[in-house]
Formats: C-alpha cells, structure tokens, sequence
DNA sequence: AATGAATGAGGTTTCATTCAT
DNA sequence: GATGAATGAAACCTCATTCAT
C-alpha cells in the first residue's frame, strides 16, 4: 500500500531531523513520489504525523486490552508492557524515536492520535498501579504521578538513549529500566 | 543588562512555542526592541539557544562541583541534585521547559550549550552512583545506563508533567520522583 | 446526455464560487463521476465555460432571428428580449450569474462562447435602435453607445441584483428595468 | 510612499488579468522590489485589494458629502457624481476597471472596502432619488431598484465599454449615459 | 468510456538575516 | 548601538491535466 510506503519513508526523516525541519519535500523524494501525490493520500503535512500517531496508538491499544484479560500480578503487565514496547523499538528505531519526540512537541498537540497517545497510556499505568496496590504487589505511592513519572522515563530514556545505542545494548537497556522501574514501585515491605 | 532581558522575553516563547515555531520577530516585540537589534547581542537565533544551555549548564556545574566536596551518602546527593533542579523549576518553569524540549531536539545538537548540557550531566550522575555503589549505599547496577535513566526520568517528568502542573503540584511530584528515584537504586538487603 | 449533467452542475458552482475558484474536481464531484471523465467530455476547463457560453448565445440569437420578423414596434422588442432575459432569470438564476460575470472576465476573451455572446448581443441592440430611430419610435442617440449601454445595464443589473433577490422580486425588477430603459431611449416628443 | 507606488503597480496588473490571474510575484516584479516585501506593506494578497477599495470608496464618500451641501436639483447631483467618475476614469482606466470588475467578484465580499463600496455608493443614489421625487423633479419610481439600476449601468458600462475605448471617446460615451440616464429618471410630465 | 492516483509547476506566505539610516 | 524595511530562498499546498488500468 503507497500510503504506508510513504509513511515507513517519513518516519526515516522525521527521525533524524524532527517534525519542524522535515519538508513534504524531502518525504516526497525520499519515497519516491512527486510532492503532490502526498496529498492524494494525507491531506496536510500534519495528517502524516497524525496517522503515525493514531496507528500506534491502536496498537498499543489492542495489546492493552489483552495484557487486561492476562491471568498474573498486575505489576508484572507493565513489565510485559515494556517488552512490547522495547520489541517494537528493536523492530523500528525511528518510529519510536518521532514517537517520543513529537508527543512532547507543543505544536502538535492538537492533533487526535499525539493527544491519545500520551492521554491514554499514562491511563492505562495508573491502572495497573492502582490494582497492583489493592493487592499488596507494590508500594503504597501516588498512582496519577507514578504513572506519568513512568510514561515519561520510558519517554525520555528511549529518546535520549536508546535511539542512539546499537542493537545489542537494547537488551541491556531494557533489563536496566525493567529493574528500575520494577524496584521503584515494588513493596519493600515483602523484604522484611 | 538588554542580553538578560532578551534570554528573559525569550524563553517565555520558546516554552509556549518550541524553537522551530518561535520567531525572532516574535522575541524582539516581546522584549520591546527592534529584529535588528537582537543581532547586536546575539549572532543568530541559534546562539539565543546555545546562550541559554551555556547558561544552565553552568549553573549546575557549579552547584555539582559543590556537592562533590559535601560530605555525606553520595546517594543522597542525587535528591540533592533533585531539590535544586526542581527549586528552578518553580522559580522558573518555562526554562525547565525550554532545557528539557530543545537538549532532545536533533537540529539543535550541535550547539556547545546543548551538548554539554545532555552529556556532561548524566556523567556526574554516573560517578555519583559508581561511588554510592562501592560505598554500599545501592545495589548493584549499571552506572553508565542507569545515569542515562535518571537522567531521561528527570527530563521526561519535568517535560511531560511538571510543565502542565500547578506550583502546589511541583512539591507532590518531586516527593513522588525522589522516593521513586531512591528506591529505584537502593540497595534493597538493607531491608533483610 | 452526460455531458449535459455536467455542465448543469458545473454552472452551480461557477455561480457561487466564479470561474477562477471553480476547480475541476469540484465540478467532477457535484456531478458524480470521476476527474478524469470530464476530459471525455471536454478538452479542458476553459471548454466547459465555452459550451455554456455557446449554448447561450444560440438561444439569444435564434430568438432574436424570431423577433427580426416579428411585426410591431421595434423599440417593443427590446422589451421583449428583456422579458426572455427575465424568463431565463427566473428559470436558471445561476446561468445568468456565470453568464453575466465570467462574460467580463479578461481571462476568458479568448473564446469563441464568450467573445460572441458579448460582441452579438450589443449588435443587435444596435440594429434594433436604429430601425427604431428611422421609425421615429425614439429619439435620436448614439446607437453604438446606446447598445453598449443597455447591454451593461442588463449584464449589470442581472449580476448585481437579481442574482441575490428572492424570485417574487423579479417580477418587481424586471418591470422596472423596462419603464427604465423604456424611458431612457424613448421619444420626448410623442409627449408633447 | 512605497505602499502607493505597490498598489499603482498592482492597479495595472490586477486590471489587465484580473484578481484571480494576478499572482504576487507579478505585483512585486512590476513593483521593482521582492516578492517578500509585499507583505511588509501588505498582510496578504488580499488586503492590497481592500486598500484600493477602501481608498477609492473614501474618495467617493467625501465627494458626495460635498454634494450633498450642494444647493441645486437633486436629480443634478446625479449627473455631477457621474462627472466625478468620468473624471477619474479618465485619469486612470485601470483603477475604474479593477473596481468596476473585482466589486462583482463573489470571493471578495469579504473585505470592507469591497462592501462598503458596493453597498453604500447605491445608498447613495437612492437617497438622492428619493430625494428629487418629493420635489417632483423625477417621475415615480422604486428608488431602491432604481439606485441599484443605474449603479449596475455605471458599473457595466465602465467595465464593459470604457475600458476599452479611446481617451477622446470617453466624454462622447459620458455624454450619452447622462442622457440615458436622466430620460430614464426624468418626469415625462413635465413635457405635456 | 470511465477512473482516480500521479504529476509538478506555480500559488501565497514566512522568516532569519542584512544594512543603510 | 539601534532600527526596521528589504530580501529571496524555501515552506506548504493546489490544481488542471494525463494515462495506465
């Protein structure tokens, strides 16, 4: 489908220049098209950045809902949570690298999929958090802070870092942040 | 000094608008003088940035290079660190803003101020936890990632929350962040 | 016949919107085919214009044919083109708007529909005052100007009013439009 | 002033191709400066046009204020309001071309000066009307058709014949609509 | 005949920077 | 030092037209 052809060859500069030095231009000649025929399939720039938004929204979505219906501790989903999400980062660096970037990007705030990418996520932690302190898995903390502290180090920590590092470190990153975040919010109590 | 009240007038913009979208004819009305004039003080809109990064990371170096010589856990030098980062942030919120949104962004990366802000902080991070590890104060982990972590926590936090948040708010989240932070690290055999 | 569908919607839009801010895709989607169907039907954009142009002018110029052999006063058949003009008005408001508009748009003199429709119609007046004039029907005037004059009163008129009056109006300024040209050209003398 | 010497350039194109077909660049070449410096004179495209509009509907408003003082025959007035357009259209045909022209052109009834000239120069003439029929200086009519009659004559006229006519043809060609129009107004009886 | 994705020239507008005053 | 009009490259987007299906 052209339309995702254009969109894997815009994620490629969006990546490496960000979404305010990225031209219809260079998208255009990257993929291979003339500059109109962008918009027979977006109808603006800023659609572009929005369908990327919205496609990995739903994805995380659906997984969402079925890490939801998984029988374990509550706490050990944001663990799985992570998995898919450093999956996908190993899969395609420069997606997540304009996804992080630009839900932080002020400009782009009005459109649907950033809004719903960084509104719902955060949701879907806080929700975790909350069960998992109902049954005693974790520590007694501020579920709505500790949920947005944990968005935005997983935000921050592949901007900043992952998108930079080769391949084989992306494992040891990952075990880094799981055990953080793992011992941040874990019950300390348990260890009495 | 007229260059103060520039970067002054300045960061209001760059907060709300991010650098790409703030125009240099936008801080000249603010700041009350003539486009032309900005060129007296600053060589181009670029420099603005970097004067501003410079600024920032010698604040900090200072307030490092002080705590290296208290004495005390090295580990409780980074809720230290903490504290002064979030007191300017509540004195002043739209430079933590500007700091944390442009150090990510790519087209910025090549101004000194900006790259020694994203590379020489999480360095004192690392030597901080290098020590409080062979001190015992934390558990084993390793620096170099971990460093990076605080460092993306701190910058995304302040990014994605902070930013939004009432000046009550700050005091919660920061308490939430340090506990967050301290018990990501510790050393968890103490509690045996 | 398709190509009449066509032309039926392309003046709905030519109406409201006037020939430069017309697109051919909006022509295509009011009437449900396909861009690229219209270049079966028509050469290019200006040919649409044209054929309505063409269309028109017939009309005009067989009923005027008709009334070269009509028997009464010539001056009366001034009158009775103004009330097949009306009739038209009443029928089709938005021909008349793309008629009388686009007929004076510099654009537009390249063609054939256009420049006959804006060239014939003023001859005809001129013949008919002429006879008139002989006939003693009228006073003396410059035929030449006169014609002009009447043609752009008309075209005048129609555009900058009858276009937005609700239709019961018509009736009220079609009859006064006639007492007014009536009046204009007729001959004092008889009053005496 | 540079701004006077845009909008003179800007007359000459805009009444050669009109609005629509007058791109920006045309203006500024003409114009002898950069395409940018329109916009340090002018918001948009638009907003040149609105000048002429509200320059010329100025021009007209302080002239018929001056008539109205005036201690004569209403129906008088009408004819030196009609000297007064003759004139300038003789010291510039492109000025009354664009006006005549762009007044009818659906996409700019937005702009004040466009409306203010549209809408207010036929208030004028009906007042006048109305005016001269209370002194019984003209036969009964409907003044507001009427106003809107002889604006729509003066406005076809000019666009559609003027324009294109000699310098030395213009004052046969005021002449003529004088006396066309004042028959048409004029109280017949008067002649029995 | 009908389609509509593709084209690319060309439209309006923005903006960092310069320079004569 | 201060000014702000002037610059012109480059941004986003439109649209009449074509052509493979």
């Amino acid at each position: 489908m052209k339309k995702e052809q254009i969109i894997l060859k815009a994620i490629e500069i969006l990546a490496k220049k960000g979404y305010a030095n990225t031209t219809t231009r260079m998208i255009s000649e990257r993929a291979g098209i003339a500059v109109g025929s962008l918009y027979t399939h977006f109808k603006s720039k800023d659609a572009i950045l929005d369908h990327i938004f919205q496609n990995e929204y739903k994805k995380r979505a659906v997984y969402i809902d079925h890490l939801k219906e998984k029988e374990c501790k509550h706490i050990e989903k944001i663990g799985m949570f992570l998995d898919f999400h450093f999956d996908e980062l190993g899969e395609n660096r420069d997606l997540m690298t304009v996804l992080v970037r630009e839900s932080a990007n002020p400009e782009l705030q009005h459109l649907d999929g950033v809004k719903e990418f960084t509104e719902q996520l955060p949701l879907f932690f806080k929700s975790i958090l909350e069960k998992a302190m109902e049954n005693g898995e974790i520590r007694k903390l501020n579920a709505d802070l500790t949920a947005e502290i944990i968005f935005s180090t997983i935000r921050g920590t592949v901007c900043g870092m992952a998108a930079k590092s080769e391949i084989q470190e992306l494992e040891k990153i990952k075990k880094e942040l799981k055990k953080f975040i793992n011992n941040a919010v874990k019950n300390q109590e348990e260890f009495k």
